[in-house]
DNA sequence: CGAGCCTGTGAGAGCGCTCTCACAAGTGGT
DNA sequence: ACCACTTGTGAGAGCGCTCTCACAGGCTCG
C-alpha cells in the first residue's frame, strides 16, 4: 500500500466481552430451569405465558443475546449461506455492477430469512479447496456460486460432498447442481427482431466470450433471429469490457463498413461501440442502430441514451438464495430458475 | 420478482452430512489421544514427528475437517468479521465502485490472515440492532464499518459494547473509534493548485454532499487553496451521482458563465459535467478544465479522458481489515490510518 | 373416587473441541 | 545411584446450548 502515514498515538479495545450473560444467568434470574429459558428464547409455545414474560425480563434486563457457536454446535445448522465469487478479484470489481448487484438480492433474500452472507472470493485454483473446507466445515449451510464460467468445478465438487450449492448460470456440462439463469436467447432474439421490425438491413453483432454462457447464448440467438428472417451474420466477439466493445466495432467497421444495426452483448461493450461509431463519425441511430444487453445505469446516460435488453441481474440473486434456501430446508427444488429479459426502447435504435 | 418461470421437475440435496469424522474418529484411527490429534491439528511443536504423522494420515484418510462451531465455543473466536455497509441498498451497488473496491480490499486482507468476511448491508435504523445482536452474540471478532455518513452512531455503539470496530472516513463528531481516510482535503488542494498553475482563472467546484465527510473535506481544501491564491469560491452542491453532476454544471454555467475550470468532488459527477459542458458547446479543456476526484475506471473512458485525483480505495479496505485483525488480536492500534491521494493527469485539463 | 391423560417444567446428556493439569518416560548432573 | 528437570502424552473438565425424557400436577371421564 502506497502513501501510507499513521497518526501518533495509540487506541485498544478490549478484547471482546467474556463475561456475557448465558442462558443459564437468564434461567437462574428468572427462577426457571434452563430448559424453560430456552423454550422461551426459541419460542416454543408450551410455555405458561407468566413464565415466558419472566424469562423475557431476564433476557432484557440481563441483555442477553444466544451464542452462536454453542447454538449451531448443537443444532448443526449455523444460519449462515456463503456467496463465492469465483472471477479474478479484479474482473469481479470492475464497473460492471453485475457481481454487487447479484450481492445486492441474495443480501435482501438472506435478511429476510434471518440468514447471514458470507461473502468469499475466490481467484486461484488453490482457494477452491479454502472454499470446499470451509463449507465442509459447517461454516454454512449452504453454497451460492456466482460464477462467470459455466464450466467451473467447484459446484458440481460442493454438490457431490453433500452441500446445498446453487449456481448462476446454466452450467455447461452435465451438473446436478440448480441454477438460475436469464433467457438470454430469447433476450437475443428480441433484439434482433427489434432492429428488423425497424427496417435495418445489415445487424452485425459484439458476442460476448464464448467460455460464458451468458456469451453463448445471446450469440445463438442472434443467429437464430437471423436465420429465421433468412439474413446473413456479421460477428464480432468482446470480452464484455468497455475497451473489447471499442475494438470490436472499429472492425466490425472496417470488415462491413455498410453495417447499419449492431446487437451488443452487454451494455459496457455497447458503450464501447458508441464511441469507436462516434469516432468514425456514423451516427447513431440515423446511421447505425445499437442495442446492448443488461439494462445497466450507465444505459441511461450514453448519448444517445441506449436501447437495450433488460435482464433483471437483482432477481437471480434473489432467486439464487431462495433456491439455496429451500436445500438448507430439506426441500426439494425445481433444476433450475429461468428469468425473463425485455427490450427497453431509448433512442439508440 | 417479474418474470419468474420454473422448469418442471425438482432436484434435492441431502442435509449436509451428519457423519462427518471427528476428532475423536482420528484419534482412534492413529492411536493417539484426542489431546494429541487436537495438538497437530493446530501445529503444535510438541508432538513427536512419527505421532506428528500418524494424525496427519488419520486426518487425510477420514478427510477430517474440524467443526468450526465446537471450536469457537471454546476459544471464543469465530474467525470471522464482519463488513457492515450501511446505505440504503440501492445505492451501495449502483455504479460508483467505491463500496465494491472497499468490500476486495478487504476481501485480499481478511484472506491473507484466514478470516471469513461477513457482509452486512443495513439501511434501516431497525438493522442496527440486527448487527449489534449479532456481534454480540460472538458470530464475529470484529466489525468493519463502511458508511458514507461520518455521523452514524453503530460504529460508537459496538466500540462501547467493547467489539472491535473500524470506520472508513473520519467520524464527525467526537468517536472513540479507529478509522481510514484519505487526504481529501489535500488532494482537493492539490486539484485547485493543479487548476491555477495551467491558468485558470475563474475555478468552481461541483462539492460533495455535505452531510459525508468526503464532501465537506474536499470543499474545504478546495477553499483553503483558493484562498491561498485570494481568489474567489463559485459551489455547486451535487450528491455523488452522475445526475447531480449535470444538475450542477448546469447551473454553475447559467450563474457564472465567465467559469473556466471546475474542481469536481467526484469522477461520475465529473462525467454528468463533462456532458452538461458539451451540450452547453463548451468544449473541454479549451474553454473550461475539468478535474474530477476517485480515479474510477470511467474516468480512463471519458471524453476527453480526465484529469483527477486518486485515492486508493482498495487500500481504504484493505487498511481497515488490518486494523480490525490488530484490534482483534488485542493490540494497540493508531487512531487512525491516512492515505494519500494524488494527481492523475489525463486530458481535461 | 380412582384410572388415565394432557400440559408444563426440570434434570441431564451430549454436540466437538481446546486446554489445563497430572503423569510417564527420558536426560543429565552430582 | 539418586534427584531434579525437561519433554511428550493422556484424562477430563467444560465452553453454552438444545432436546429427550421423566415427572409433577391438574384434568376429564367412567
Amino acid at each position: 500500500m502506497a502513501g501510507l502515514t499513521e497518526r501518533e498515538g495509540t487506541m485498544s479495545i478490549g478484547a471482546p466481552g467474556r463475561d456475557r450473560p448465558t442462558l443459564e444467568s437468564v434461567a437462574m434470574l428468572a427462577g426457571v430451569s434452563r430448559a424453560t429459558a430456552s423454550r422461551v428464547v426459541n419460542g416454543s409455545t408450551t410455555v405458561a405465558p407468566h413464565i415466558r414474560e419472566a424469562v423475557r425480563r431476564a433476557v432484557a434486563d440481563l441483555g442477553y443475546v444466544p451464542n452462536h457457536a454453542a447454538r449451531s454446535l448443537v443444532t448443526q445448522r449455523t444460519n449462515s449461506i456463503a456467496l463465492v465469487l469465483t472471477e479474478s478479484a479484479g474482473r469481479v470489481f470492475s464497473d460492471d455492477p453485475y457481481f454487487t448487484t447479484i450481492v445486492e438480492g441474495v443480501s435482501q433474500e438472506l435478511d429476510r430469512a434471518g440468514k447471514q452472507l458470507v461473502l468469499m472470493m475466490v481467484n486461484s485454483g488453490a482457494s477452491h479447496d479454502r472454499v470446499e473446507q470451509y463449507a465442509v466445515g459447517g461454516h454454512v449451510d449452504g453454497v451460492m456460486v456466482a460464477s462467470m464460467h459455466g464450466a467451473d468445478p467447484l459446484p458440481g465438487t460442493l454438490a457431490r460432498m453433500g452441500i446445498p450449492v446453487v449456481v448462476n448460470g446454466r452450467p455447461m456440462g452435465r451438473s446436478p447442481v440448480p441454477y438460475v439463469d436469464v433467457a438470454n436467447e430469447r433476450g437475443a432474439r428480441l433484439a434482433v427482431r427489434h432492429l428488423i421490425e425497424t427496417g435495418r438491413r445489415r445487424i452485425a453483432t459484439i458476442a460476448g466470450p464464448q467460455d460464458m454462457v451468458g456469451g453463448v447464448d445471446r450469440l445463438t440467438g442472434y443467429r437464430a433471429e437471423l436465420l429465421a428472417a433468412d439474413r446473413r451474420s456479421i460477428v464480432a466477439v468482446g470480452d464484455f469490457t468497455r475497451q473489447s466493445g471499442i475494438s470490436a466495432m472499429r472492425q466490425l467497421l472496417a470488415d462491413e463498413p455498410g453495417v447499419d444495426a449492431v446487437f451488443v452483448a452487454s451494455d459496457l461493450m455497447a458503450e464501447g461501440a458508441l464511441r469507436a461509431l462516434r469516432q468514425a463519425g456514423r451516427r447513431v441511430p440515423d446511421d447505425v442502430a445499437v442495442i446492448g444487453f443488461d439494462d445497466n445505469e450507465i444505459a441511461r446516460f450514453t448519448e444517445p441514451p441506449l436501447t437495450t435488453i433488460r435482464q433483471p441481474i437483482m432477481d437471480i440473486g434473489r432467486a439464487m438464495a431462495r433456491l439455496v434456501l429451500r436445500l438448507t430446508d430439506g426441500e426439494e427444488v425445481e433444476p433450475s430458475v429461468m428469468l425473463s429479459t425485455e427490450l427497453i426502447r431509448r433512442e439508440s435504435t
